[in-house]
DNA sequence: TCGCGACGGTACGGTTCCATACTTAAATCT
DNA sequence: AGATTTAAGTATGGAACCGTACCGTCGCGA
């Protein structure tokens, strides 16, 4: 597969899929993040997944297709290795253990979006935001993550002042900090207490299939 | 793979699969629904899919596992055809056109998913419902639907008086009727104005690629 | 350095949904 | 038939969020 690999800087909002479109290239992130966001016939959309390192773009492509519904774009900006679709269509039939460990991953990502599914319908916004601070930077590896409420927001499907009144309840509680474009993790244990229950499980299931 | 099919009756609340536990058998339906669950640390669940016989339970296995974190169950009574999960197994290393086949289906149930998690995000009780009842009734084909409140509130994820008060409000629009246990569909077309963008893409997504 | 655009903080009334509890009604069992 | 279980309808006060709007502030480019 290597041959076929291709370094790229990947700027914010830089989109990677667009909804019912052929999948032209699949990224293996380097750096950064990609958000998997199901879009609705009316446009309205929700993230539903984080793609960092650990992961890739373009699952469909490794289920055989060619093409999603949803959208797929650079959250937070990085680096990432591309190759496309057909090579790595190519690469899989190759190698027996190549295509094992992408559906592997295909299958930890599913358990993601799932519980992305049930923290939407009983978790309170702080919880979700908690949650979803925690995977980025299981990601990103980094306290400062660079974002703005109106993109969160955006993600969560929630307003953008519900963001900032969550954000703010964190960091009275010296759980983050906050600046312009900018959230900094302060008190990570402190977070995975507000996530819950709603935070863990895809984790768990990461690690055991692929470690 | 049809010497090893074997049909079995399946009732109400029937377990098929239990989180982290080793899937024994995957079920492909000939009527009725099964519903497949989240499941967090603290035990809270909420359906994120419901297959019916355009499907198949056990997609773990198609993506070379042997488990999941999710739970998954019998929700309308029917019959089933299962085969031992290494026997499909060996049925998909033998033939490649079952294993692509099956791997579309993960695709569609990967994008129910999905639109479930942005359903949960940003839809009303009654839209949730709405969307719930169309995915019931395209799977069983059938007017009537055996449910209880508590048992949909349990899948939603909420309060079992607020899927009372749900259907009542359907019932005042004369889109359906309901009786202890009992939901029929009476105007299709209205529960599906009523859902609203909720519903519609991973049908679409499944008539593309599996018809 | 000034102005403009983007971002973040705050406010307000209204709606949805929650937790909980109690009552009525239908099915099941003895 | 009567008793018991299970399901469905109703009530209430409170919390969480919503849509919307307005204003302060930060940073960037002219």
């Amino acid at each position: 597969m290597q041959p076929h690999l291709n370094s790229l800087a990947v700027a914010v909002r830089h989109e990677i899929e667009r909804p019912n479109r052929r999948i032209e290239s699949v990224y293996f992130m380097d750096a950064g993040i990609a958000s998997v966001v199901a879009v609705q016939a009316d446009k309205t959309q929700v993230e539903v997944g984080l793609v960092g390192p650990e992961g890739m773009t373009g699952t469909a492509v490794v289920l055989g297709g060619d093409q999603t519904p949803h959208s797929t774009y650079i959250q937070v900006a990085g680096e990432a290795q591309w190759i496309k679709a057909d090579q790595l269509r190519k690469a899989m039939k190759a190698s027996d253990s190549l295509r094992a460990l992408l559906l592997k991953y295909v299958q930890t990502f599913m358990v993601q979006t799932t519980h992305t599914a049930i923290a939407n319908a009983r978790a309170h916004i702080d919880q979700r935001l908690a949650r979803w601070i925690l995977m980025a930077q299981d990601r990103t590896g980094n306290k400062m993550l660079p974002l703005t409420h109106e993109f969160l927001a955006l993600m969560l499907g929630v307003r953008r002042p519900g963001v900032t009144e969550a954000l703010q309840s964190l960091k009275r509680q010296k759980l983050i900090e906050t600046g312009r474009n900018k959230i900094f993790v302060v008190n990570r244990n402190g977070i995975e207490k507000m996530a819950g229950p709603s935070y863990g499980v895809p984790e768990k299931e990461y690690r055991r299939l692929i470690g």
